[in-house]
Order: C-alpha cells, then sequence, then structure tokens
DNA sequence: CATACTGGTGGAACCGGTTCCAACGATTCA
DNA sequence: TGAATCGTTGGAACCGGTTCCACCAGTATG
C-alpha cells in the first residue's frame, strides 16, 4: 500500500487499481504522524513573530507562508506579544523536537536561548534580526534612518523630530535605536548639534505616537519635520498634526519607516524596505537548509529605498527675519 | 521515563532524580510525532484564511492564535489567494489525517467539499462563514448593511451610493452581497427607488474602490455619500474624494464596515463587528470540540454596532432650491 | 534444460513514544 | 506469621506508517 501511493515503481497495473479501490472503498487515510514518524521528517517549520496585528508583520509574514505553503511544508504560527510568550515557545523548541526548522521574525534573542537553539540542531533562520553566526536576513536599519533624515535635511529642514520605540519596550527589536543612530548621525554630518528635546520613543502604536508628536510639537521652538521610525508612528504623528492644526507638508514633514500599504495610500514618505520579499527570502532559506542544500549566506541584505511622496516639503518661509534662509540655488 | 515526565504519581523521588539527570546529560528530547502518534493526537489545528494581508483577516486571525496558543494547540496556517489554493488544502486534509480540528475563516466552500470534510470526522467550525450543520460564529451583514445605510438616511441623504465586492470574485465570501442586500432593504424602507447606477462592485482592494468611486462622484448626478462593504474600501473611496477635491463629510459622507484599526485613526464612521473575538471564540469552539465538550452552538452571531465618527454628516445644501429639503426638525 | 536475472509482492523490523500488565519488595491487616 | 495491599518498576504491546529483505513466478542467458 505504501508502495502505490507513493508512486513507487514495479506494482503491476491490476494490484494499483485493486489498492485505490480498497482505499477508497473503506476510507482509508493516512496518518500524518505515523508517516513523519516512520519517514523521520515532519514537514513542518515553526514561525515565531511578534505583534502579528501590526502591518509590517503581516507583510513579513505573508512573504513567509507563501513559499512555504509552495514548498510543502506546514507552518505552525507563534505570535508572541510578551518576553513570557517568546521564553516559553523558545524552550518548547529546545525541550521537544516538533519541527523541522525554525524561523524566528523580529524578535530580539539573548544570547543563551540563540545558543540552546543552535544546540538542538534544527535548521534556524532569522528575519530582522541579526545575531552573529545563524543565517539571516536584514536591512541596514541606520542607513536607512540617514536616508530620512537626509532627505529632510535636502529639502531645508534644520529641526527635526524623532518618534521612534521605547528601547526598553520588553519585546522591542533593536531596529528602531539602530534608525535613531542614522538619525543622528545624518544631523552630525550636516553639522547639527543635537537636540535631545527633539527625541521621543515609547510604545510603539499610532495613538502614542501621535502624543509623543503632540509633545514636540507643542514646544516653544517645534521642528518642522518628523522622522518616524515606523510608518505606524508616522500615522500617529499625522494624526497629530492635524489635531494641533498643523498643515501636512506646509507647516510639518512627516517622513515614515517600511512602506506598509497605507503610508501608499495617505500619500507617506517613507523609507521603503522589502517586507514581503525578507519574509519569503528567509523562508527560502530554511526550506534549503532543511534540505541541506549548499550553506546558505550568513547574512543577506535586502535594500532601503525612499519613497518620497507627498509629506515631505521644504520647511515653512519663517515669518519673521530667521537665523537660516532656504537655499536659495 | 514516560511517568517522570508526564508527572505520574507512583515515582520515587529519588527515581525521578535520576531519570531527570540522565535526560539531561544526553540531551534527550521527546519526539512530537511519536507522542503524539501513541498518544493518538496532534494537538494541532489547522485554520484556512483568505487574504491574509487584509487587516480585517488579520484581526480575526490574532483572536485565533491567541487561544489556541492558552490552549496549548498548534496553530497550522493556510492562506489562500486562489480558489485553487483553497481546494488544495482541503483535498489535502480530506486525504490525510494530520490535524485535531479545522477552522474555516471566510472562505466561501462547495457543498460537496464541506461534506468530505465532515466525513473526515475532524472537528470543524465556520467563522464568518454560513453552512447548515456546522458550528458557526457570524454576523447579520444584511442587519449591518442596513445599518450603515440606515445612519446616513437619518442624517438626510437621500442619494448614497453603494461600493462593494464583484460577487463574481473567486474567492470572495458573500458577506459584501449581503451588505448590499441590506443598503438595498433600508433604501426601499425610506421610499427611495433603487438606481442600479450607484451599486458599484469590483476587486476588493482600497485602489480599485477609489476607481469604482471616482466612476461615482464624476456622474452628473452624484451621491451625497457612499456606504462601502468594507473600511478599505472605504478609504479608497475617501482617497478618491480627495482625488475629485470633494470634501469629506461636507459634500460626501463614507461610512465603512469591520472597524478596522486605521478606521478609528482616519475618524471613519463604520460598522464595527467584533472581528477579532469572532476569531477567538470560533478557536474556543473548536478547542471543546476537540475535548468532546458538550455540543457547540450550532451558530453564533455577534453583534454589530454603528460608530459615527466624522467621515459621515449631513448632506450639503443644495446650492439652487432642490427637491427635497435636510429635515428642521 | 539448469541458472541467473527481473518485476512484483508479502512480511518483519523499525520510527519513538504511551499505556497497560505483571512482578517485585515493603507494609498493613487479620 | 501468613495473606492482602500498596507503591514502584521493568517490559511487552501498540500507535500507523516506511523501508528493507526474502521470496515468488516468469523471462533472458549459457
Amino acid at each position: 500500500m505504501s508502495r502505490v501511493l507513493n508512486g513507487h515503481p514495479h506494482v503491476r497495473d491490476e494490484t494499483r487499481r485493486r489498492v485505490l479501490a480498497v482505499i477508497r472503498q473503506l476510507g482509508y487515510r493516512p496518518n500524518r504522524l505515523a508517516v513523519g514518524l516512520a519517514s523521520g521528517s515532519t514537514r513542518a517549520v515553526a514561525v515565531l513573530v511578534p505583534f502579528l496585528s501590526r502591518p509590517s508583520v503581516v507583510a513579513r509574514f505573508a512573504g513567509i507562508i507563501a513559499v512555504l505553503d509552495a514548498e510543502r511544508f506546514d507552518c505552525i504560527v507563534c505570535n508572541v506579544e510578551t518576553p513570557e510568550q517568546r521564553d516559553r515557545h523558545l524552550r518548547a523548541w529546545t525541550e521537544l523536537h516538533r519541527v523541522d526548522g525554525i524561523l524566528i521574525v523580529s524578535v530580539p534573542l539573548r544570547r543563551e536561548q540563540l545558543d540552546a537553539l543552535r544546540a538542538t540542531g534544527v535548521p534556524l533562520v532569522l528575519i530582522d534580526v541579526d545575531a552573529a553566526g545563524v543565517p539571516r536576513v536584514v536591512v541596514d536599519d541606520v542607513a536607512g534612518g540617514r536616508l530620512a533624515t537626509g532627505h529632510l535635511l535636502a529639502l531645508g529642514h534644520r529641526r527635526i523630530g524623532f518618534v521612534g520605540d521605547d528601547p526598553e519596550g520588553p519585546l522591542n527589536s533593536a531596529a528602531s535605536s539602530r534608525r535613531l543612530d542614522g538619525y543622528r548621525r545624518a544631523l552630525r554630518e550636516a553639522g547639527i548639534a543635537a537636540d535631545a528635546g527633539l527625541v521621543r520613543r515609547g510604545e510603539h502604536s499610532a495613538a502614542n505616537a501621535a502624543e509623543l508628536a503632540i509633545g514636540l510639537l507643542e514646544r516653544p521652538d517645534p521642528p518642522t519635520a518628523v522622522f518616524a521610525a515606523s510608518d505606524t508612528q508616522a500615522l500617529g504623528v499625522m494624526q497629530a498634526a492635524e489635531k494641533v492644526g498643523r498643515r501636512i507638508p506646509g507647516d510639518l514633514s512627516v517622513v515614515g519607516f517600511d512602506d506598509i500599504d497605507t503610508a501608499e495610500l495617505l500619500g507617506l514618505t517613507t523609507v521603503r524596505q522589502p517586507l514581503q520579499r525578507s519574509g519569503a527570502i528567509g523562508a527560502g532559506l530554511i526550506c534549503s537548509l532543511i534540505r541541506d542544500e549548499p550553506a546558505a549566506p550568513a547574512r543577506t541584505v535586502l535594500p532601503l529605498q525612499l519613497m518620497p511622496r507627498t509629506t515631505s516639503a521644504p520647511p515653512p518661509v519663517p515669518a519673521l527675519a530667521g537665523a537660516a534662509c532656504p537655499p536659495e540655488k
């Protein structure tokens, strides 16, 4: 029976037909667990994602499952919203052999967790997490931060605010902080002194980003532009601007990061990273690792691209003679 | 060893310690497949979702995995974007016994597929799909359509457009059409003749909805309000309004459906359905079915709620003496 | 015509656990 | 003191497949 189901050669045609008939008649259905146990593979990949409801994560995830589906792997999703959940899943994976491969997306790991995972011998790929020694697909967030800030500088902005994730947030990846690094570096290179008051960080949600932005806009010397470390936060900034009566981009320019669907819809200027593609590439890597194919590249860096849209423009001309005038070209 | 791992009683303390020591020393990890095979359960639930990138689907899905995770079930996701993908997965499930339960979200099934699935004896729950004889959790979309349209009528609108899904779309659930039914019914009850020219249906995306809306707005007798069968489409309508220079809600009112995150962010008036909760309830049902607990209710209907926000207002006062005047109260 | 292949088939061993039964020594009870 | 009971443990059977080996009849070879 195994022979006919798995398309072995050396089976007489009549026998095959007879077996198939019996299978149909009995309503026989192979048991996936038994198949896996006997053949030694689960045909399943586990995926660890944080905050699955965030659009950027969804986009990555969509890329992942598309590839896994095409490769005929089951995809077991584990969404984590707290460090405890993360730890529970990671522990479960190290203590129980259950999948052929593991994919971790945007979840910061402790060194020991990574080591424990690697010790199990199960293929592992990271997406949007940069840890030496593990195949991973990432972008250069520092460069991204410079790209966004550089764009605003080129438009003539001198006071540029930043809104991003709280570095102390329990499950925050380091991406936001790296983008902040890029922002700082761009300012320094432009010869602009860092103003800590223009940097606001907090929980990653549009609503909270809006509050942070209001804090910026209500300063006596508000910024003329804000770089938000994610599009979601940029939307919050836009909402805040509307609330306090600032026009975009007339009074305030806003630049985001990620290029989620809504960004294009609303004309948000942003730094595009290939979210879906990062998932697809990571999934492809894990599949080839499972198949024992030639060593995967240790570190795949995806390109970033500035998407200038309608939320960024030159700063307003100062009402009274100010210090700096827009360049005249 | 099985005894000590599974916390059996009747194991001497010293033995337990000794076994645990050996386990640690050998780096022994139980094999999930063997456990499942021997104990007769996979501890896994398969979830079929369409167009996982849509926010409303993501919200439902988030509710599902939260519950499955809490109940310690693995969640195997199958995202389908074409009927072929759907059929492939359904066939795989009927031909191979692999999960303890199946959850189907917003995917229309043929009667025969449903029957084949039920014939396998695997517990099955539907979310946002209404098929007799299967436990399902749904909302009353017709009532939802009336709710939205009724809101616009109450504001004084007489010419109300509709933008929704193409009923011929390969994988479109019937929800959009039922909302259209509700829209029509509300108009009829208000004594307004149906105008087929005000009903536009097409592919479900904001961009396409924008095109459909432009078709409406460029008519010689454009509507003063549009009911979109989903928030995504409502966003498209808003975008279209902006493009052709109509102000919202001054010139045009817009009402959506679902209440996705962005709706609140942008102040979109919409009909709220408990998306996340629908997923959570469905997942809870499948868990209790797997546990052979008392019969689940055959049909759970979740409540709808109108969320009036800033995109709906009374229609503009006709420039010249028109037929109908806004009610004076 | 005996011998060496070959396609085709049945059956045992095995994958790695769980579960149940039998057997054991130590208590407890009569 | 002997029998019944209990806690504890080893071991066999089993879950439902895959894989490999042995064996069959029939054909090509010497």
